[in-house]
DNA sequence: TTGAAAGCGCTAACAA
DNA sequence: TTGTTAGCGCTTTCAA
């Protein structure tokens, strides 16, 4: 196995050069003879020599690694996404250190403050919830998920990457709009979610334009994102009296927990609402009925942020990437009615 | 915000010591008068000094972070799992590098070269395909996940975590013979899942006691353990004419396919087949109709996985822990027939 | 093309 | 109680 014992210096003996010569080799530096590169191989091969990345990293003033910061790694979307993530920047050499905050933005200084005593060469930070000029203060590669950047960048140190939130919008209104909807509710996905409003904004015109108005007693913020929140925001609007004939939820937990309220009061599905989702989980197609949602393609959001990182980190770029990753509608039953029938 | 370009040595001279002293006060190492540490306290804060962890780790022969590796962080059970174990290293001072190896015993490799070139602390490994020696062999303390390990154990530096995979079984087979099964089928989780045997064996022990026998034939072996290989393997058996009248299904994800086929073929459930899965995951409450399932307790095997690993580093333990942690039977409608329904 | 040696920032052994 | 200093393993000047 791995013996980690070896250093550079008895590669150096065993090969009869000196250990510049066996740093160069490691790291295609300066010049040597292939005869020399070959001895050096031989030597490494045969030791089982492992360079120490800790010394490395001190020599260079940076670790290969990047730091990752996440709400929560349990979000299947998250998870989905730190998969290629991960895969991407270990086929450049890069491992991940992982931090959940849990929308805590006590943690998330915490965890910053960690990363920058590890040195790491960048950081991907989701849905963070500090001022972005921080990323410039700190002079790190920073990659944004699903986090609005100013008009302009922040110069070729803070990129950011996400969902075309104005397409989810416009989507999920039309989606609802082809289903007959007159009086369309929302369900937004405020704690933490910083692109919450973009999606509710956007929705709110693409109706407008479709002559159906959102009447913002219609929009409503649950205090979670989650199952419940879903349910008891239904069940309370149900309760109140509020007229409505179709709901956007903005993750597929509010829409899971309103198909359930829904259901319990005996309104059907999507006879008397047309419900949409938002991200596409495993569980939207377990609904009752099978949920319609805009699908997120996080293994996407993953790669491509790997692909800037890379970028960022070998300073390749003059000016921070902003991308927008596509999302698309996936029908299914819950708004299956009037034209969506056809 | 943090400066990173601050170092022991500036610490030293704004407070008037030497390096040696700043490094004892951070590290509680060694004696210093409450004056000299205040002083130092003060500088470090002013200055915003955070200690360089490369060159500490470098000094150390050892980093503050431990390895970690899962088939795929997607995997629910993963993920949930990772966020306690995470926390809990955190609160300890480490961080966790995280690798995902999609049951490849080749990047599993990779993934401890890589781990051996960061000299990590230690090493949480799940669902592992390699010799359990090779970690004796690797010195560095390691935490198996769902991993059995030779009676006697493997010394201070190598422990298990992992589910009552006996009880499990064991709960299956109770569950379904109550529901009044006479002829119950398995569908295993063979690929990279090295505790299924466990829980297929003591489901037919159970199954044994209670009068009802396992024929060979019924117990199947999907290609996968997904969501397709359950609805396939349960569709091909009933094309076959397998004759069974419940199913234990090693993940719900295979349960929910199962669940599907039966579905598709009329096949009512529970009325003609019982079905219990394995897991908890959140999609099993959304089941048609929803599934019995014995739930596993990913947040309590990180937390009791963090416990160990900083025993371990501690060099605590003169032996490696072997915790079995409890499984709970969730029952829902899935077998909800004969006596389960009083 | 190669080697000698400085030094990254820290901790710990030894001295005082 | 505190300071001086060697050295962890590596990369990278500078010299040859």
């Amino acid at each position: 196995m791995t013996d980690s014992r070896v250093t550079v210096r008895e590669v150096a003996r065993a090969a009869g050069v000196s250990v510049a010569t066996v740093s160069r080799v490691i790291n295609h530096n300066g010049r040597f003879s292939a005869q020399t590169e070959a001895r050096v191989r031989e030597a490494i091969e045969r030791l089982h020599y492992q360079p120490n990345q800790l010394a490395r990293g001190l020599r260079q003033q940076r670790a290969d690694a990047v730091g990752v910061i996440v709400p929560n790694i349990s979000n299947e979307f998250f998870s989905r996404m730190i998969v290629t993530l991960q895969a991407g920047l270990f086929a450049a050499g890069l491992s991940i250190v992982i931090y959940n905050t849990n929308h805590d933005p006590d943690m998330e200084r915490q965890c910053h403050a960690s990363l920058a005593a590890q040195r790491v060469s960048g950081i991907v930070s989701a849905n963070s919830l500090e001022d972005v000029r921080a990323a410039v203060r700190r002079d790190v590669p920073t990659l944004y998920i699903d986090r609005e950047v100013p008009e302009g960048g922040l110069g070729p140190n803070v990129s950011s990457v996400m969902s075309d939130n104005v397409a989810s919008g416009r989507l999920a209104a039309r989606e609802l709009a082809r289903s007959g909807c007159a009086r369309p509710m929302v369900l937004t996905a405020t704690a933490g979610f910083p692109v919450t409003e973009v999606r509710t904004r956007s929705f709110a015109q693409e109706l407008a334009r479709l002559g159906v108005p959102l009447d913002k007693k219609r929009v409503i913020h649950p205090p979670a994102t989650d199952f419940p929140s879903g349910h008891d925001a239904v069940a309370a609007a149900l309760d109140a009296g509020l007229d409505f004939d179709g709901v956007f939820a903005q993750t597929d937990r509010l829409a899971m927990g309103a198909l359930e309220a829904l259901h319990e009061r005996g309104v059907r599905v999507p006879e008397d609402v047309a419900v949409v989702g938002h991200d596409d989980i495993l569980l939207a197609r377990f609904g009752r009925p099978p949920l319609t949602t805009i699908a997120q393609d996080p293994e996407r959001i993953g790669s491509l942020a790997a692909q800037i990182m890379l970028q960022m980190i070998a300073g390749e770029l003059e000016q921070g990437r902003h991308e927008l990753v596509p999302v698309r509608l996936v029908r299914r039953e819950s708004t299956m009615r009037g034209q969506n029938v056809a």
